[in-house]
RNA sequence: GGGUGUUUAGCUCAGCUGGUUCAGAGCAUCUGCCUUACAAGCAGAGGGUCGGCGGUUCGAAUCCGUCAACACCCACCA
């Protein structure tokens, strides 16, 4: 250890101590009688690469779970991932394209032998990325939202559901994405603002010469309009009520309703309405009892419904139906038009709202408790805005539509009979147990059943992930679900709020009966030093593990952390990970040098036994700020916190004043006492950086095989010894002010200089200064030498002689600038005492504090103006 | 169209219930140092009328009103 290089070396390092942690089990859980302390991880995509959102995401968990497993408790972090059905299915497919297979030609067993083939190639990887971070997680008990216990909890969970009457099926209108072939759910559905145009198109009015003028911004449907809509108040378009007019190009007639829903201020106030295509054209079709025709295919071409453009795709229809209008003379004008399209969140095709078969969950009863554990802050929200938020989605939900026209997922469990109907359950056994009941007829046989084709959402088996994970909905009395959960801390981005979390804390009321977390942490968004989101196809987002190659784990950690306020987006620049970087060779350099220290058994010096009270009542008292911090989740802010203590405290202050001088040794008291304070730094730092403080605190002492800063408990905080830290306080402000002097007047340290104590009161620290400013004597003086310089401290006024180095004028000027500063001061300070108001209302204590600074200032300027006088006479 | 949040030093942010010189921290900048742990360092220093305006108060970064800019969320206006 002698030889340690001075500079530290994170690859040396790093995954020689991740090793050892596994090997030793060390991350691992399982209940016992400590207090038990869970994460469970947001699952990655099973198809995902770590990007930065994941490392901070991450380093916040291991940061909160090392710190608890050093408190004493049982702690346990449950890695996973998700199969992410739209996501993977969109990945396997391209990828068979790319081997000229399409999706169409293989049967769904095939199909799920590629995906699967998928997930076991690239499922591990981002797990193994999250190994490089640190990250303390329980890997024995690594799950995936589709093996055999979540699978099964899912299936079970939808049957149960099913049997309350919470899940139907039925036609309705939704988000439809031609690119995926599937319906979404309302929060898949993402709306971005576009440049289009508005259409003003002639519908010629039946019996007359003239037109009705309808705005549009999808002239591509019209071939489904089957009616036009005004408002039954609009006199500017009574002129149509109860006429007929002719749809353009398509030549169909169809009748003008009435409706109130239609905005007078609009277009013209004419509205064509496509029941099949639109939401609220469908919500007038059912009103008023119109024909619905679906011009679309699954993939958004025109179908055969349409009667023109025949396998068109629709955007391309949009385009050529302008030219024929145009050509036919029915298109008035068109406007630049800026309007909100949905977009699929996973392959951002645009949305076609279409009607379709699709199974629902019903939500407004389920939420209840839901809303009220996190309102009355059961569950409590860091930080609290997104309460508001919460709420809000909360108490406007709408069912969820939890199917999907995919193949990868948890298959729905219903089964179609032969006559119609269909029958729940969770096997295809019980299926035809079931089926033979309700229809009466034992002769039917699993083949006669037609399982569901449909999968479930995705976040159908997320949602049940604190649960799951723990077998708490197959086995819910099991030793671990009663031991782990509820479970601590859940970490995640505001962006999955509704997808993931909401949707959490209502299966845990639902199937647990209390809540699945009892705090949530929502992280920031990582975004470049722009402020823009990290994307790929941007291009700004730099690759985590060339982060963590560069700048070693632990100063990539401390880079994020460091600009991560709980909800604010972070601004990252790698900057940050350099200055995590310089703190870890900070740590590695002091460790050098207490570690290359001889130890004697020589008398413990006077001012390392104050150093050492003092750096105790400091340690204290960042302990003790940090224990706080930690509680409010204010991470960034405890790491700050620990890089002052270590930075500032401990190397600058009090590793400087215990230091021997060149080449003697120390005296072993002191060396112990140092070698405390290192440990006790080294615990408090682990959690934020795992890597470089187990290498050190391996280094500190001789361990035993298995041990490990991991499982050693973090220091707490005792009472602090405030009058030491005052005293240090004037030490060192006396210290920078020597210091100032001698870079002021180019006095090399290596001069012994001599303070003069304007007072008759002792100095604190004495030995301290003594050592830190090099002086050769102290004395407490009456009147100081004419040729010193001098500076103020508090009331007293401290002076270095100086002898022939003194430049009289340039000492006069500051006295006076020093002086002219006292003065301004005092007269505020009056002024406010002579305002009879402030006197009566203000606090006898605030006026108190206004009248010592009265006291000061008048004391400070009588000291000042007496330096001035005896300078003036030299 | 609603809602929420933000605006404090060049940058990123902290300032809880108005009052301790409260205007702070880190980084960056500037000056002087390769001083025997660390130049990825040491020692010093400078820098802000707390977004604008108005109000409440003896007293406002802090409370109220209003305006502005930005950000995010929600919403079926074709």
């Amino acid at each position: 250890m002698n030889e340690l290089a001075t500079k530290y070396s994170p690859e040396e390092v790093e995954g020689k101590w991740y090793d050892y942690w596994q090997k030793h089990d060390l991350f691992k859980s399982k209940p016992d009688g400590r207090e038990p302390y869970t994460i469970v991880i947001p699952p990655p995509n099973v198809t995902g690469v770590l990007h930065m959102g994941h490392m901070l995401n991450n380093t916040i968990q291991d940061i909160l779970i090392r710190r608890a497993r050093m408190e004493g408790k049982n702690a346990l972090w449950v890695p996973g991932t998700d199969h992410a059905s739209i996501a993977t299915e969109a990945k396997v497919v391209a990828r068979l394209k790319e081997q000229g297979i399409k999706k169409t030609d293989l049967t769904r067993e095939e199909f799920l032998k590629h995906a699967w083939d998928w997930k076991e190639e690239h499922g591990g990887i981002i797990l193994e990325q999250l190994k490089k971070l640190g990250a303390s997680c329980d890997w024995s008990r690594t799950s995936f939202t589709m093996d055999e216990i979540r699978s099964k909890s899912v299936i079970r969970v939808f049957v149960d559901l099913y049997n309350k009457g919470l899940i139907y099926r039925g036609v309705r209108m939704v988000n439809w994405d031609p690119s995926a072939l599937t319906a979404l759910s309302d929060e898949e559905v993402v709306y971005k603002e576009e440049h289009g145009k508005l259409y003003y198109l002639r519908y010629k009015i039946v019996g007359e010469d003239g037109y009705a003028i309808v705005a549009t911004t999808r002239p591509e449907t019209i071939m489904g309009d089957t009616a036009m809509c005004i408002n039954p108040n609009d006199p500017k378009n009574a002129h149509l009520k109860g006429k007929r007019v002719i749809v353009p190009l398509v030549g169909r007639e169809i009748p003008v309703i009435e409706d109130e829903y239609v905005d007078i201020e609009f277009g013209t106030g004419c509205l064509k309405v496509t029941p099949a295509h639109d939401v609220n054209d469908y919500m007038l079709g059912e009103k008023h009892n119109l024909e619905s025709i679906n011009i679309f295919n699954d993939n958004g071409t025109l179908s055969e419904a349409a009667g023109l453009y025949v396998g068109m795709d629709r955007f391309a229809v949009r385009k050529q139906i302008e030219i024929d209008l145009e050509a036919a003379g029915l298109l008035e004008k068109t406007e630049a038009y800026t309007n909100k399209v949905g977009h699929s969140e996973r392959t951002d095709a645009v949305i076609e709202p279409k009607l379709s078969m699709q199974w629902f969950l019903k939500m407004d009863k389920i939420t209840i408790p839901a809303l009220d554990a996190v309102m009355n802050d059961n569950i409590k929200f860091h930080p609290a805005k997104f309460k508001n938020t919460y709420r809000h989605w909360m108490t406007n939900i709408k069912d969820w539509c939890i199917s999907r026209q995919l193949w990868w997922g948890h298959r729905i469990p219903a089964y179609f009979l032969p006559q119609g109907g269909y029958v729940v359950a969770e096997t295809a056994e019980e299926a035809l147990r079931l089926a033979q009941e309700k229809t009466g007829n034992a002769n039917l046989t699993i083949a006669d059943l037609k399982q569901d084709e449909d999968v479930l959402d995705t976040w159908f088996s997320s949602w049940l992930w604190p649960i799951s994970l723990f077998n708490g909905i197959l086995d819910p009395n099991n030793e671990e679900i009663k031991y782990y959960y509820p479970t601590s801390d859940l970490v995640t981005g505001p962006d999955i709020i509704f997808f993931w979390v909401a949707r959490m804390i209502i299966a845990g009321y639902e199937y647990m009966g209390d809540m699945p977390f009892r705090n949530v942490y929502f992280t920031g968004i990582v975004r470049d030093k722009l402020g823009r989101k990290m994307s790929k196809s941007l291009g700004n987002s730099p690759d985590p593990l060339m982060l963590i190659e560069k700048y070693g784990a632990d100063g990539v950690r401390m880079g994020l952390m460091l600009a991560a306020p709980a909800g604010n987006d972070i601004l990252y620049d790698d900057s940050l990970c350099e200055q995590g970087r310089n703190f870890n060779n900070k740590i590695w350099n002091a460790f050098r040098l207490v570690k290359g220290w001889e130890t004697a058994e020589t008398e413990q010096p006077e001012y390392a036994r104050i150093a050492i009270e003092w750096f105790e009542a400091t340690l204290n008292r960042t302990l003790a700020e940090v224990e706080d911090l930690f509680g409010k989740f204010r991470l960034s802010e405890a790491l700050m916190a620990v890089y002052k203590l270590f930075w500032d405290e401990f190397s600058s202050w009090y590793l400087e004043m215990i230091k021997p001088a060149y080449g003697q040794p120390i005296d072993k008291a002191t060396y112990d006492a140092t070698l405390r304070f290192f440990d006790s730094l080294l615990r408090v730092l682990h959690p934020f950086m795992p890597f470089i403080t187990e290498e050190l605190w391996q280094h500190i002492s001789e361990r035993k095989e298995g041990e490990s800063i991991m499982t050693a408990l973090i220091p707490r905080a005792a009472a602090v010894n405030e009058s030491i830290i005052a005293d240090i306080d004037t030490a060192k402000e006396i210290i920078a002010g020597i210091r100032t002097v001698r870079l002021q007047k180019n006095i090399a340290n290596k001069e012994q200089l001599s303070l003069q104590v304007l007072s008759e009161a002792t100095v604190p620290a004495m030995p301290i200064i003594m050592k830190l400013a090099n002086l050769s004597g102290i004395e407490n003086v009456t009147e100081k030498d004419a040729t010193a310089a001098s500076f103020l401290v508090g009331t007293t006024e401290y002076a270095v002689p100086l002898g022939n180095n003194i430049n009289i004028e340039e000492e006069l000027k500051k006295l006076e600038a020093d002086l002219a500063y006292n003065e301004g001061f005092l007269q505020s300070v009056l002024k406010k005492l002579s305002n009879e108001k402030f006197v009566n209302n203000a606090p006898a204590k605030v006026i108190e504090m206004e009248r010592k600074k009265q006291a000061d200032a008048e004391a400070k300027i009588a000291t000042l103006k007496e330096s001035i006088a005896a300078l003036k006479n030299c």
